[in-house]
RNA sequence: GCGCUCAUAGCUCAACGGAUAGAGCACUUGACUACGGAUCAAGAGGUUGCAGGUUCGAAUCCUGCUGAGCGCACCA
């Protein structure tokens, strides 16, 4: 089914039509359609036609006004405002209408996104060996929607997991296991030793040059090493596994490709990096230079792709996986969920990639940044003793506390709904808190109010979907879905019924700001607005057959737009609670 | 020193260059014989860090200043 036009599409065709036809000499004038306070839409544009145009703004909104009056038949009203605003007011008819065409459609009529093509996505990142932290949750979460919100804009999205399986701290690891004859049995043991090996590692210099010498051993293929090496990856993937299992997302095995699968190619990189010049030795490292960017003694700071130990840099992985991504898996665009910190290696990252053409014009290559986590005090979230926090504590303690909430609310849950309800909103909640922040923002975490079950959480827009089931679930099965265009709306049906035409253009502005709080302020708003409505227009006792066939068509839209979008988010959206 | 990001209500955060800057929390006051009160209705709370500039119009764009966070040669 062909997607259906939103209203403001509609609108603003017919606008654009209309001032073709008034404004002759400004027809490419854009009206700047939007939402208003006073009425339906506002337009904004003619007051700079008018500048433009040397004209008196209202006379030229008036102009317009009567060419649209023959071109807009879903326009029940217009009238030019203030200095030249023109504001318009639908008809009921047509967001009835509206409503009804969106809940014939499988896809609620939202269209794919223009100029779908393949995206590589990074995003989560954890390190083998080591626990999953509070910054990892960033990375995962809003990875995971944007994989979901881009691929249901049509785009093919390729995950991946650039695990941190590589490099020096292995040597370590492996060296101090076999040495001390520690268990490192599962990630927790893993992740003390690899502190207490690294404590060692800086200690102890003849530790050290062993430990290098088994980095040595493991990229040469040394048998023992590389099987210790293999236990270590595994017994991580498998608890990275179980942690993506309860944080509900996507990301699954064949997405995780670490800088180990990128280890075969990377003297390949450095030696066309060299042999084009994109990339020279100074001080013995292999380097790549840039215009401006200098350090604190006015030094140019170069991306080290080889150290000048012949190691290779996080950087060398990188490019190989920039070039693999675009010459083996085809995209057309790579995006980065990686904290902003990393802005500037990933500013020289993509600039060397470009110049040695593995980047080409047409690829386009971003970082998606996000802000920190803080904790109370407005510096970067620790536990009390002043360690990083686990993230499967954080879990834990979301789920708990929606346990004690729902056991106090819904005191005769048998006990395996009581768990499943509580991951269900205690992990949306932690995912909605996270999400719900302006990506490049730093916020202050505070689970307290996450999973406070009031307010701006992700409990309210499920609370307001389980109660639209509520309501459904008494309803006649077959009632609700075809519209009664000649009954009036009432303020809270009309404001209902223009929010649910936008959810489209919600899911169009995440796409391409890649700013996933967006979607979270429409579904925020959808849900306060139904909040409203479930008061003042009672459903199932509605005082006319017509008027409640309208209500709930509104309902029945209004939970699948909620559904939907709580699902793009990750998040899940129960029938009950 | 250079660069990046940021500064909005007591707190946590919104606001594609548009009219009177919005929510939540906390505070005050109302509404449960309920289509689920995990809710709703209302009140109070602001010189959008400061100073200029651009614009018909600036929280938003530009410049300067103040303040904060982060990054800047071999960890990833």
């Amino acid at each position: 089914m062909p997607a259906v036009p939103s209203l403001a599409a509609t609108v603003h065709a017919g606008l654009q039509q209309a001032i073709g036809a008034a404004l002759p000499d400004a027809p490419d004038c854009d009206p700047q359609l939007r939402r208003s306070d006073r009425a339906d839409f506002q337009v904004n544009g003619l007051l700079a036609a008018a500048k433009a145009l040397g004209a008196n703004p209202r006379e030229l909104a008036e102009r317009v006004c009567a060419e649209l009056s023959s071109r807009s038949a879903e326009l029940a009203g217009w009238e030019v405002s203030g200095p030249g605003f023109l504001n318009l007011t639908l008809a009921d008819s047509a967001l009835l209408a509206q409503a009804e065409a969106r809940l014939a459609d499988d896809r609620l009529g939202i269209g794919q996104l223009p100029g779908a093509g393949v995206t590589v996505l990074d995003y989560s990142q954890p390190n083998i060996a080591k626990e999953m932290h509070v910054g990892h949750l960033r990375s995962t979460v809003i990875g995971d929607a944007l994989a979901r919100i881009l691929s249901f804009g049509g785009e093919r999205v390729v995950r991946r997991n650039h695990l941190g399986d590589w490099g020096t701290q292995f040597g370590m690891l492996i060296e101090y296991r076999d040495e001390f004859g520690a268990d490192g049995a599962d990630v927790a043991s893993l992740d003390a030793l690899y502190k207490t090996s690294r404590r060692h590692f800086e200690a102890d210099p003849e530790f050290a040059e062993r430990a290098r010498r088994r980095v040595v051993a493991l990229q040469a293929g040394d048998p023992p090493t590389v099987a210790a090496w293999q236990q270590i990856v595994d017994e991580s993937k498998r608890y990275f596994e179980a942690v993506y299992q309860r944080l509900d997302v996507l990301l699954e095995d064949a997405d995780a490709v670490g800088e180990s699968h990128y280890n075969p190619m990377l003297a390949d990189v450095c030696a066309e990096l060299e042999a084009s010049g994109v990339a020279v030795r100074s001080q013995g490292a292999l380097c790549v230079f840039f215009d401006g960017i200098l350090n604190p003694d006015g030094d140019p700071v170069p991306l080290i792709v080889r150290k000048k130990d012949g190691g290779y840099g996080y950087a060398a992985s990188d490019l190989a996986a920039v070039r693999e991504r675009v010459a083996t898996l085809g995209a057309d665009r790579l995006l980065y969920v990686v904290d902003s910190r990393q802005a500037l290696h990933f500013r020289m990252v993509f600039e060397t990639a470009r110049r040695a053409g593995w980047l080409p014009p047409e690829v386009t290559a971003a970082h998606v940044p996000f802000g920190m986590v803080l904790g109370p005090d407005g510096r970067p979230f620790k536990t009390r003793a002043g360690g990083t926090v686990r993230l499967v504590d954080l879990l834990d303690e979301a789920v708990d506390r929606a346990a004690a909430v729902i056991a106090e609310k819904s005191p005769d849950l048998a006990p395996e709904q009581l768990a499943e309800r509580a991951a269900q909103v205690g992990i949306g909640a932690l995912k909605y808190a996270d999400l719900s922040n302006a990506r490049t923002r730093d916020y202050v975490f505070d689970l307290a109010r996450m999973v406070s079950l009031t307010g701006d959480t992700g409990v309210y827009l499920q609370y307001a979907h389980a109660r639209i089931h509520s309501i459904l679930r008494k309803a006649p099965a077959d009632a609700g879905y075809l519209a009664h265009p000649e009954v009036a709306l009432t303020p809270a049906e009309r404001s209902l019924a223009l929010l649910l035409d936008e959810c489209g253009a919600a899911l169009a502005a995440v796409a391409e700001s890649r700013e996933p709080h967006r979607l979270c302020t429409y579904l925020y708003q959808l849900a306060v607005s139904f909040s409203a409505f479930y008061e003042h227009a009672p459903v199932l006792k509605a005082p006319d057959a017509a008027t409640r066939e309208n209500r709930l068509l509104l309902c029945r839209l209004t939970a699948r737009t909620l559904a939907l979008g709580l699902g793009l988010l990750g998040m899940a959206a129960p029938e009950q609670l």
